[in-house]
DNA sequence: AAAGATTCAGAATACGTTTTCCTGCACGAC
DNA sequence: GTCGTGCAGGAAAACGTATTCTGAATCTTT
């Protein structure tokens, strides 16, 4: 009695003695039918197993229920959350996404285009790994940028507030007395290192001793930074870093060079990257991202997009602070 | 003269004079047909900038050109590589990737197979972050299992070599003379963590000073280690451990007690985690799982299987080591 | 009781492609 | 001159669903 393949609908309709085109009313509640049938139809689909063939479904209703993610972020550092939140978001309207990692190969770019636009997917979120405004994409289809925005303001690009979140740790650290601050951040060539410098700047005042202190993304970078700050400015209270990387090296050579953190000297980072934030000595205060939240609106807006209301723009998503050890003490 | 919508294969078929059928054809170089009216179909098509709908396509020929991917690895840590290597094999087919992140959670697996199943995708690709084997899933389509094996020896699945993986460590600590040894990996609750401990306790043989000592995967684990071992066994020369974060942990615990790493003590690790095996002090002689290669093949496997031909049960593929400063010197 | 309104469900069509089958047609062989 | 033979390309069916249109039956209203 075990059908050969699976079932479709046909196979449906007729257990419940119904055509195809009412079965399908039943199954998706349109049409106009009696509880008593629907209800029929349903059971037959239960007793089936029967579930819809994608093919069919996108083909007849022009839509894929798919949605592809083009990505130059090849660690997944930053793409992973923003996807997990995107994930969210559409999974509840039973949308899939299909992930192309283009690794900064425009060839490869293309090739991911146009496999998407082939399989006529709904809609595309493009992310990447830097804050540096992009090049749009030339597609007929809803696009929404994320993390990466678009160089074009009319398209629609959900970002993360770096000079909110550099500006509350530097609050943070000022409303814990802190009044000697340094800054150490990535390269002068990266954005998020500028955006986050400026707004430290602003946010400090007088507090601050010296320019912000740029270099690598490294712990290497935080520890050669200690060492340099330590000759010039003995005196200072508390580092802000541009990345949980460079706080780590900063903790260690701290404690390598018998400053405690936090009472001799406080630091925070940014981007609360658990693997280095709560691996250093002590754990990090940081800056979260919230890219969960960041893939979540993301999705929102792209499902609003395919819906036809887009709204266009720049839209800057706020941080959260996480306070740990580095600047509260144990 | 632009069209108002993308053009579809009738578009072509008109503009190249010729039916449909024969459009279709000359695109996939199928049937019968002269040379030139090949190539006048090709142009029609260049000059369109005609992509196939990939609904039609499917819906038609049987096939989605889509594989699933299911993972439990949220963090990305192991899935992520991967999926790469699966993207390099699949995509070289015009394939594409759906990616599922159940997140442990067994309704959200059960979710994302039905929405795969639905989607009617060629095969599915089932990985994880635990080398555990897990339940195999039921569904009507090929599966290939990565790095966490079904456990259905019928069933198709690719394994690192966590053996081998563990002994060339061994040996090549051996190989440079060391021949007190310690292995300090995690819980022996993890398969991988026993896997590990015995290949090393098999390759050390008398070498080995005292058994495996398991702990968490973590580097404060690895510095509490290393205060045990150099209580009880102050004359070890070298230690090899089951992760790269335990590793690191072990190397800053012995600079701070004045050991020099690699002349006192000569330390591996394992995974080969970027992060944590070049950020390490001095950066770690490591095992590469040679993960994107365990993908490409994954997939590889799974086109076979696509392809009507099964190679069942467990491959397990092989590791490489990764020597760096930890066992070398600068 | 008859006419109109309303409810329900079936038939038919559309979606865009692939693929099978079939029809001309030219050519060579007898 | 007729009969196969092989090739180029067209017509049509098929894939599985959603949707629109239409018709029949039932209910309401006067």
């Amino acid at each position: 009695m075990v059908s050969r393949s699976v079932p479709r609908i046909t196979d449906v309709a007729a257990l419940a003695g119904v055509s195809i085109g009412t079965a399908s009313k039943a199954l998706n509640d349109t049409g106009q039918l009696r509880a008593e049938t629907r209800e029929r139809v349903r059971r037959a689909a239960e007793q089936l197993g029967f579930t819809p063939d994608g093919r069919g479904r996108a083909l007849s209703s022009g839509r894929s229920f798919t949605v592809g993610m083009i990505t130059t972020d090849s660690s997944g550092r930053f793409s992973i959350p923003i996807m997990r939140g995107a994930e969210d978001t559409l999974s509840a309207g039973e949308m899939a996404l299909v992930l192309c990692d283009t690794r900064d190969d425009p060839l490869r770019e293309q090739h991911y285009l146009r496999s998407l636009v082939s399989r006529r997917v709904d809609g595309i979120i493009v992310t990447g790994r830097r804050t540096e405004a992009r090049a749009p994409i030339d597609v007929p289809i809803p696009v929404v940028y994320a993390f990466s925005p678009s160089t074009d303001p009319g398209d629609t690009s959900l970002v993360v507030d770096d000079h909110g979140g550099a500006s509350s740790a530097v609050r943070h650290l000022r409303e814990l007395g802190r009044s000697r601050l340094a800054h150490v951040t990535g390269p002068d060539t990266h954005q998020s290192a500028l955006a986050r410098a400026a707004a430290t700047v602003e946010a400090a005042g007088d507090s601050l001793i010296g320019p912000p202190m740029h270099g690598e993304w490294s712990e290497r970078w935080g520890r050669h930074a200690v060492d340099v700050l330590l000759r010039t400015h003995p005196e200072l209270d508390a580092i802000s870093c541009g990345s949980d990387q460079i706080a780590r090296g900063v903790c260690d050579r701290l404690r390598e060079l018998g400053r405690s953190v936090p009472d001799d000297v406080a630091v925070t980072g940014y981007d609360n990257w658990s693997v280095m934030a709560l691996a250093s000595r002590p754990p990090l205060t940081t800056v979260d991202l919230e890219l969960e939240e960041l893939g979540r609106r993301t999705a929102g807006h792209l499902l609003d997009a395919i819906g036809g209301s887009t709204h266009r723009g720049l839209l800057e998503l706020p941080t959260r602070l996480v306070t740990r050890e580095s600047t509260l003490g144990a």
